[in-house]
DNA sequence: GATGATCGTCAGATTATCTGACTAATATCG
DNA sequence: CGATATTAGTCAGATAATCTGACGATCATC
């Protein structure tokens, strides 16, 4: 009985939770293994120089409450630190702190490797166009890039 | 300040949360409001002729302690119901029951439509290939499929 | 300055998820 | 055939993640 060919939002779940696993088991391996998926996918938003709470929610697609309580965690951990925003007394930034700054590299190790695999699989062109097309499907699919 | 172009982990997270949060919405719509998120992720893999607990868990990438509280709610509320599995007296088909078969139909068309506005987005062209691409990939990322 | 929006948090409830242990049925292999 | 190992699903209990609603503080606008 042949399997009905998934429709695309399931072959996008695949391909994503495949990435997601690689990452969160090579962090753990590397000993941050107190690191949960949900926690994981918050931390992976913050930006260089530290973004608000909110901001963190509405990428992540969490409530604020959410994102709150998993930053709290993140920040218990070491991973993350709440600094003031400087250009708003109301909202503190949440940036990346000294035990977060030594998991980055292995992070981005794993996602360098599995990407590789995947232009292996696929071949150099179909991998560029993979990302090239889903980078203009973010035009109308991302409420925070638009 | 730019924004870093993010990695494809995060790129395919976007697609497929976009493609999932429009089904939910729209079945909720058509008065399907009591299924929830988790539920659905459940629900949208049973094959035509019904699919077991384990299945189900494994392509939605649950235990199947989850899978089974999950098919719990959905069967009280009517959309599947539980069969035995005439090759296996241990196991049970998982298959859609009358309401969840009247569904089917707002979920196939919400889909419908999101892939043709992204069709429409991308061109035809490009979107014939992110799905044959995303076909390909599921080779590498996806054990159940193996 | 008053008024309304926004940022984050508190409180409380619910939902989703896991690990571990168990029963029943099946498959394997000597 | 019969012992043993494997597999399908469930039960029990604990924990993690998520939401809605309400709130205080600050900001923006007029």
């Amino acid at each position: 009985m042949p399997r009905d060919e998934p429709n695309v939002g399931v072959l996008l779940f695949l391909a994503y939770r495949a990435m997601e696993r690689r990452v969160l088991e090579a962090v753990s391996a590397a000993g941050f293994d107190d690191i949960t998926l949900a926690q994981a996918r918050v931390f992976q938003r913050i930006g260089p120089d530290g973004t608000r709470l909110g901001d963190l929610a509405e990428q992540a697609q969490v409530t604020k409450q959410t994102a709150g309580f998993l930053v709290d965690q993140l920040e218990r951990a070491g991973y993350v630190e709440r600094v003031p925003d400087p250009s708003d007394a109301r909202a503190r930034l949440v940036r990346v702190a000294e035990r977060g700054r030594a998991a980055l590299p292995v992070a981005a190790a794993v996602v360098a490797e599995v990407e590789a695999e995947w232009a292996a699989h696929l071949g150099q062109r179909r991998m560029a166009a993979l990302r090239d097309t889903l980078v203009r499907l973010r035009e109308v699919t991302d409420p925070y890039a638009r």
